[in-house]
DNA sequence: CTGAAAGCGCTAACAA
DNA sequence: TTGTTAGCGCTTTCAG
């Protein structure tokens, strides 16, 4: 059956469209009865809301967008289950943009959804000139989740990287490691950066001197994981170290599967500490010891931060926010006492 | 900047609106100096085309929605992937709505979701009555993935269900397994039914009896695979077995977790086929031998279908689909040869 | 409390 | 080739 519009439903009853909408929108100055009518009319000639001629009319579509690399990673899953359990009961629909990793798609994704009219955007971006977003900024809420682009005046929401990296360091002292090597991820974006920054606080806090040659980096991928783990080995003699604290998890398994094909034991011969390490099975032996995110509070905090910006009038007075969630540390089997 | 409207246009460059519709939108009719004109006028003016006001006109909205139980699942993710790759090149948009595996929310974003005029719908659902899509189905394309429900002339992209079990139960057999266990999901849904079909079948094909007691019931959770993993275990002596195939990754999962904890190796012990089992880092020991979907293969196959269904005018004469795709099998290390 | 009418931004039939 | 106009379905101001 053909849905009908407010028209259709107005000439029914023998009224105003107006009167019908208000009745529909639990407007107030509809009489009781003229409300029962309408509701009862609704039903029976099945009337569906209009969101898009809604949309036109509000300048509003209730609905927001979210950016990011590749939404297989359970970390970006779990973000928009976050958003989503805040906003959707306030009436906002997700949508979805997966780039791929690219910078390009970013940009095509960007031009589309403005076409789309949405209302704010969530947006863990590839691009840390932040270029792409530049134009869109002041006229949309955007929020930055994961990594941040070096511009002035954003809203973000994530974890504090710095203080990821000082409990992963902290626990493996504790333990009694004072060599300790790292895989870090490109410090020209900021969770890499931070992340080294609490590794060095750490070191600096027991006065444990820096060892340049303990610190690899990478860009995040499996591979680059395996190649400087691969690295730290060879230069071990010359450099050694009992644990090693990398700082993805892909990183993460790439390294591991360094050490195996080394043969090193994890933790007799090395210690480790993994960032992000999602082990759902609990399969993976011995269990990872890793600092984790918490994603869905990242997610809600978003959903928070969108409502509060989406809701205020003057978008010149908006003082941006940066969000820093506290990590936690999950402790498994691959760090030894020594 | 604000952007502006095509009338804005039309008055800096004193022509109607119609003209420079028109000339935006490529159309013919427009004297190439005119359509210069504009395009030039475009830029300068910052304008950006209004989706909500075309979809209002043209009663379209160019967005699919995607209803699935659980987005974190990689399986989803990958589909996604697939369909945006077909239909985002033809100006397509995604909405994502994840239902959390309850029905209740199905029904929510199914209304939400016509309020918004999607164009299309995809549907992982877990109402295998199907009945909160009946009403929908007249009016818009929806191809569903995963579980099919129980309805006449429905499209749908799915693997061979049946296939699948007998690649896993053949490759057992032919490494020497007579006696195998197997773990089924729900038969009342079809991927359970259609499952539990192929493995008896291939039991048939070699006129190997059915022991009703080496097959187990779950529900698709990781606690069910266990479950019924135990079950197998304390029968072994009166309905022995050599090796179990699980038909789900949970279940796997759970089964894995069982056998460990009744100190039964795999595969010394017990041989293992798994189910969409995903072990990216490849750091289960010993890899699981598993049956595996070609997700990327469902999601751009449903992109296919979608975009032939929105293209048709006749909806009455659309003759329904039901795509069955390749299933393959991943050999590792879970499987001993007897 | 209800209705008439304008208008959100766009497309398309029709007229010029 | 261009312009005029109606209208997609809705909300909201203003009058009644």
């Amino acid at each position: 059956m053909k849905s009908s519009t407010l028209k259709d439903i107005a000439q029914k009853l023998n009224m105003s469209v107006a009167t019908v909408s208000r009745a529909v929108n639990n407007k107030e100055y509809v009489k009781e009865e003229t409300r029962k009518r309408v509701l009862e009319a609704l039903e029976e000639y099945n009337y569906v809301p209009n969101e898009v001629a809604r949309s036109l009319k509000l300048q509003s579509t209730k609905t927001i967008a979210v950016i990011l690399p590749d939404i297989c990673e359970a970390f970006f899953g779990e973000i928009i289950k976050g958003i989503d359990q805040i906003v959707s009961p306030k009436g906002y629909t997700i949508i979805v943009a997966d780039t791929n990793e690219k910078k390009e798609n970013e940009e095509k994704y960007l031009s589309l959804l403005q076409q789309k009219r949405i209302d704010a955007l969530v947006f863990a971006t590839v691009d840390l000139s932040g270029c792409n977003v530049k134009k869109y900024l002041p006229s949309l809420p955007v929020i930055f989740i994961d990594n941040i682009p070096e511009l002035q005046g954003i809203d973000s929401v994530t974890i504090d990287n710095v203080q990821a990296s000082s409990m992963a360091v902290d626990y493996l002292f504790e333990q009694g490691h004072e060599r300790i090597a790292t895989i870090i991820g490109s410090v020209k974006e900021t969770t890499g950066f931070a992340r080294r920054e609490g590794y060095l606080n750490a070191l600096n806090r027991r006065a444990v001197p820096v060892d340049e040659h303990l610190i690899q980096y990478g860009n995040y991928k499996e591979n680059d994981g395996f190649r400087c783990m691969e690295k730290l080995i060879q230069n071990i003699e010359e450099h050694p170290f009992t644990s090693v604290y990398v700082t993805s998890e892909k990183m993460t398994f790439g390294a591991i599967k360094a050490l195996r094909e080394y043969g090193l034991r994890i933790p007799e011969d090395i210690s480790l500490v993994g960032f992000d390490v999602q082990d759902k099975a609990q399969l993976i032996s011995p269990s990872i010891t890793t600092i984790r995110q918490p994603e869905n509070l990242i997610g809600s905090r978003v959903g928070e931060l969108l409502l509060k910006r989406l809701e205020e009038k003057e978008e010149e007075k908006r003082v941006p926010q940066q969000i820093l969630l506290r990590p936690s540390i999950v402790v498994g089997q691959s760090v030894k006492k020594i």
